[in-house]
DNA sequence: TAATGAATAT
DNA sequence: AATATTCATT
């Protein structure tokens, strides 16, 4: 009717649009965040402004049982789902569950311990991923998981020694936690690889010198340690609160769900706030700052940081560590 | 074959 | 940058 009267109705076309927070809801994501981790999809960010949503993630249950726990870790780690697109929301589709890759795993700190412990314990001759990877007794570890962790790792003492001295602390030294207490460990966890004394430095090691290890492995493929008659397909009986299995999952692909205590990441929005249980970490370390072979004496107790978490936003990490329990 | 290590891809 | 995946050897 008289909608041509006005000759610039197109000028103001701006105030008539909806007012961010009435579309908010749309930008709900059909499924809850929790939901959308446990099926390992990317919820899409939608989550940013007003962000009702969030309410209570109840991720709990995942190994926090009681109170006190009290870690964090950084990492980084960036994820990336094989989005199913299609999408159909009734019918159709193919076999999405079927066709579900693993998240990419993270490496926590305590699973790079027990990488790193178990390399040392086996030598380099020996440390390959199978072996490592039955030595580390983790659930759902892949031995291409550690395979590419390996190779990394290598690059990583490859050019350690190039660089002639750094070797650390080396051979004398030893105990010496120097637990930074208070933060400070950021920028410094950069360098705290070099602190760390290698385990193995190929020249000059005998094959059955003393091991300035803890029994890490009780029965491990050590040909000239213990020997006790075992089967090679049973290692890993850990009397050692640190070298138990994280988590008591039978995973696998195929096999359900296998949201064990390994870490996964997931990128896009999140929630929030941060489920009892759960810490997000923004930023993270780069490098290989963990690459710390320690003994030990470290266990966890990692500085906390308090992301803020307004403005910006950027890929926030989710990471559920593992919660032994133990110590 | 299956495993490993390096290169390559995401 | 950190993991995954592919590829050539063994």
């Amino acid at each position: 009717m008289r909608e041509d009267e006005e000759p610039s109705w197109f000028a103001r076309w701006e105030e008539q649009l909806p007012a961010p927070d009435e579309l908010m809801p749309l930008s709900q994501s059909l499924i809850t965040p929790d939901l959308a981790v446990a099926f390992d999809i990317q919820t899409h960010g939608g989550g940013g402004g007003g962000g009702a949503a969030g309410g209570g993630v109840g991720v709990d249950g995942l190994g926090v049982g009681g109170g006190g726990v009290g870690a964090a870790e950084m990492n980084g780690g960036a994820s990336s789902a094989a989005g199913s697109s299609g999408g159909g929301g009734g019918g159709g589709g193919d076999e999405p569950a079927r066709t579900l890759k693993r998240p990419r795993l993270v490496w926590t700190p305590q699973l790079h311990k027990r990488f790193v412990d178990a390399v040392a314990h086996l030598g380099i001759k020996n440390a390959v991923p199978k072996t490592i990877m039955q030595l580390m007794s983790v659930d759902g570890l892949t031995r291409e998981n550690v395979a590419s962790h390996l190779q990394k790792y290598r690059l990583y003492l490859k050019r350690m020694q190039g660089h002639g001295s750094g070797g650390g602390g080396g051979g004398g030294g030893g105990a010496g936690g120097s637990h930074s207490s208070g933060s400070g460990t950021d920028a410094a966890t950069e360098h705290l690889f070099a602190t760390g004394p290698v385990p193995f430095l190929p020249p000059g090691r005998g094959p059955a010198g003393a091991d300035p290890y803890p029994p890490f492995a009780p029965m491990a493929a050590h040909p000239a340690a213990h020997h006790h008659h075992h089967h090679p397909s049973q290692i890993g009986h850990f009397h050692h609160p640190a070298a138990r299995p994280l988590g008591h999952y039978s995973s696998g692909p195929g096999a359900g769900f296998d949201h064990g205590f390994l870490s996964r990441a997931v990128a896009g929005g999140g929630p929030p706030v941060g489920p009892p249980g759960i810490h997000r970490m923004v930023g993270a370390g780069a490098g290989m700052a963990m690459m710390a072979p320690s003994s030990f004496a470290d266990e966890l107790d990692l500085g906390s940081r308090g992301g803020g978490g307004g403005g910006g936003g950027g890929r926030r990490e989710l990471t559920l560590f593992p919660t032994s329990g133990d110590h």
